[in-house]
DNA sequence: TTTGTTATATTTGTCAGACAAATCATACAC
DNA sequence: GTGTATGATTTGTCTGACAAATATAACAAA
């Protein structure tokens, strides 16, 4: 019985009401603009206080499915995806495994979109990554300025043309500049080394595969560009709590 | 000052202290396991009545930042970044568009783990998904039955050994299954197109290219396999609201 | 009849206070 | 020193109340 106990976490009253409503929008088949019933008619179907009712409605207007205006009710809307994302990514809160993890996502997406950029790239897009890279400012060690690098990056997201992906940019991006900046030691030297390789791929050269049409050529480039990052996570996932300049 | 008036969003209390709760997280430097002030105090520190601070911290506790137990206090937690997706992703709540940018991103995303599954790729692996295609079910138009479906891309997801992308495929996967359902009368007649060119890609092709450790090829494989999928990104995207079978 | 104004009623947002259940801390008995 | 009982504290829940905003109805005027 004591084991019980201590297994079952604590399911308060809001989290059923929270998971009722979360039904019985899907159950009554409501749609974005549909109307909710008022506090008062809600509390009473569920059989609870209003206060414990206003506690999950007020997760769900955090979510964003339903927005309420003070005397005209409630209505159910169409959330933002990621939208919640934003508030639990805090690199200061996330651990280092979840922060490399996220990061990793986002190469793997960026990898991803390749195949997108090259189906809807237009004259109009090669134009502005050309400003965007004529613009930026690259250090020696083929570190480009915040700014720079954010605004080639995110261009190539916004030539996808999808929006859900756009939003995930966004929204990883501070995280990628955390990240960044914690494990500099670690990315710099790679870079150094790579640069004495010449095997250094700058936002230019990405351009010009652009320009060249050359899809194999621009996938390769960006797996280049990314290979401080590879060796990161490699080395953080392997253990080794002290991260070594050389894996 | 009316148009002020309509331009400014309703912005509650809670709202503000929700806020501030996340500010009072950062800036005093808290960390997973650090204990947070009991609820009067913070309510007494943050001028507003329990109610409103306990619908603040309601909707933190949903978010997974902070867990309660009661008596023993409040502790910050270290949050599942996707856990939130999880709620508001409700195929039938959310619009054509953006299911459509949700499986666009998945796709993306599963173009961008090759790399990574080639390089943690494992005999163990191998034998796993080869386990996965045997007892695969494939009808005759190269539709997979759902559980082969799910089993062999989660896999490969799982192959990743990164758990945000993990997390990410269990999050999206009843949303592919709702388009994929959705979208049947377009989806169905490009695979048989696909089959009669003689241009069908299995689940046992993408496996012989990965025991062939055959990078680009199990690349272009997969972008074949993706073929549907992407055309009817393009149909919906370029407006036509009735959806022809053949672009 | 139509239009503009006013008054009422309703609904959400906020506050205050209360109690039960759980559990930590202390005091006490052995 | 150890086990037990009592009290205190904190969260979860309930109840009732009021202010602000606004939809609705009633009413007056053209």
């Amino acid at each position: 019985m004591k084991n019980l106990k201590i297994s079952t976490r604590q399911v308060t009253l809001v989290d059923q009401v929270e998971e009722k409503l979360l039904d019985f929008f899907q159950n009554n088949d409501l749609h974005p603009g549909d109307s909710i019933p008022k506090e008062q008619e809600l509390a009473v179907a569920l059989g609870v206080a209003r206060s414990v009712l206003r506690e999950a409605l007020s997760r769900l207007r955090m979510l964003g499915l339903i927005e309420t205006r003070p005397r005209r009710g409630m209505i159910l809307c169409e959330p933002s995806i990621l939208g919640s994302m934003k508030k639990v990514i805090n690199p200061r809160i996330l651990g280092e495994e979840t922060l490399c993890n996220i990061l990793g996502f986002r190469v793997a997406l960026e990898m991803g979109i390749c195949g997108l950029i090259f189906q809807n790239l237009t004259q109009k897009h090669l134009d502005e990554l050309e400003d965007i890279v004529t613009r930026g400012v690259v250090f020696e060690n083929n570190e480009y300025t915040p700014v720079s690098e954010y605004e080639f990056h995110a261009k190539l997201y916004e030539i996808t043309g999808n929006k859900s992906i756009m939003e995930f940019q966004e929204i990883i991006h501070p995280v990628s500049n955390f990240v960044k900046n914690k494990f500099k030691d670690f990315i710099e030297p790679v870079n150094k080394e790579l640069a004495q390789q010449g095997r250094v791929v700058t936002h230019k050269d990405l351009l010009d595969y652009l320009k060249k049409r050359d899809r194999d050529g621009f996938r390769k480039a960006m797996e280049s560009h990314f290979i401080p990052y590879n060796r990161l996570f490699t080395s953080i996932i392997n253990g080794s709590q002290e991260i070594e300049p050389n894996s």
